[in-house]
DNA sequence: GTCTATAACGAGATAGAC
DNA sequence: GTCTATCTCGTTATAGAC
């Protein structure tokens, strides 16, 4: 059947979140995926290679209705909103963890790196659109820079991922904090041009202290 | 030689730094090391014993200096732009990556997860204090929760390791933008009174229509 | 405490029947 | 495309000489 290849592939996903990389094989995935050890070798070559293709996909299952709910956000702090909702269900389903977990291996490969790169690009597009689209009528619009912070975001929130593997009730806390940094946004949006020449005049200040 | 331990523990940082966790095992600790590997065994009794020892030396190494500068900070910015030399030198140095890495392990590795959390905790704590020293005379104190804050900012720090291992120039991108981030912070705490008026107002509706 | 040697096993990968 | 069988190597861990 043409499905093998699929069932690897989810297969893969499912062993790196129930065991980690360092539990995922040749023969724990094959086990998982309930086909023979080596139809892994048939398909993919290597194992490594069956985990990038496992990487891209276990992104794209994920991304794709996270965007759509993006689209529908109007303020900052929907969009934190969103992020909890994410990470509630990740916990469950857990494909940003196996994102953490190829994210880990890829440090020391390159291979692997560009993968992961690519994935994580699929949730840093999405995120940048919306934070663009949200801050687009903002006074504070030109003072942020989007494509940075929504990488920001997203790198953050792969390492609250693993932080709440270790700590549950610390993560709980970190996203509880986060949701009252997002209300300052809101408010210095809402203090208008006041508060953006401060903004403008502390930004000067900054740029001459870093040259 | 008492050092022994010492070489193996400093051995399993530097494999775990060069190879990542897929690639430390017991021969390539000692091989690293310079001892032979049954010492592994004799002085750890396994290999994750050892990993966990390591996890908390690596942590401790690097926190002392870190804390030691954070007590000389005396604005937020400053912390950030802490963060980011730290940032500098892990990328050299790269004990931050043996705790990413470690961090990862521990997601399917209960006994891991204590040395991890552990680990993270001697970080949060440094910085949680000094987040309270900072805003202790600032309006906006009684808003933000350290405890949390100081933990989102550990946990994002180690996303951001384990981001700029496979996009380098993305994460600049990353912290560039949370530098900006950082000003709308102080401007709010300038503005004073007034600005606090409006947080609390934003902070009270959030609460509702939480519930 | 440190070494050699080795047991016991699981890993990636391949050959070849079907 | 899928299976069994197997090769080769690296793994953890231990036994026992020194």
């Amino acid at each position: 059947m043409a499905d093998t290849r699929q069932r690897l592939i989810d297969g893969a996903i499912e062993t790196i979140r129930a065991h980690g990389l360092t539990g995922t094989t040749a023969r724990s995935i094959a086990a998982t995926a309930g086909v023979n050890q080596a139809l892994v070798f048939y398909h993919f070559g290597t194992v490594h290679d069956l985990l990038q293709a496992a990487c891209l996909a276990a992104t794209r299952a994920r991304v794709q209705p996270f965007a759509d709910q993006l689209g529908k956000i109007t303020d900052l702090r929907q969009l934190l909103a969103l992020g909890r909702t994410l990470h509630t269900a990740e916990r469950a389903e857990g494909n940003v963890m196996v994102l953490a977990q190829l994210l880990a291996g890829a440090q020391t490969d390159p291979k692997l790196a560009e993968a992961t790169a690519a994935s994580l690009q699929l949730w840093i597009t999405p995120i940048e659109d919306a934070l663009t689209r949200l801050l687009a009528g903002s006074p504070v619009a030109e003072l942020i820079d989007t494509a940075g912070l929504a990488r920001a975001v997203s790198a953050g929130f792969i390492g609250l991922e693993l932080y709440e593997g270790v700590d549950p009730e610390g993560a709980q806390a970190a996203l509880d904090a986060l949701d009252r940094l997002a209300v300052l946004i809101e408010v210095v949006d809402d203090l208008g041009p006041v508060a953006v020449r401060a903004l403008r005049a502390k930004l000067r200040k900054t740029a001459k202290n870093r040259i």
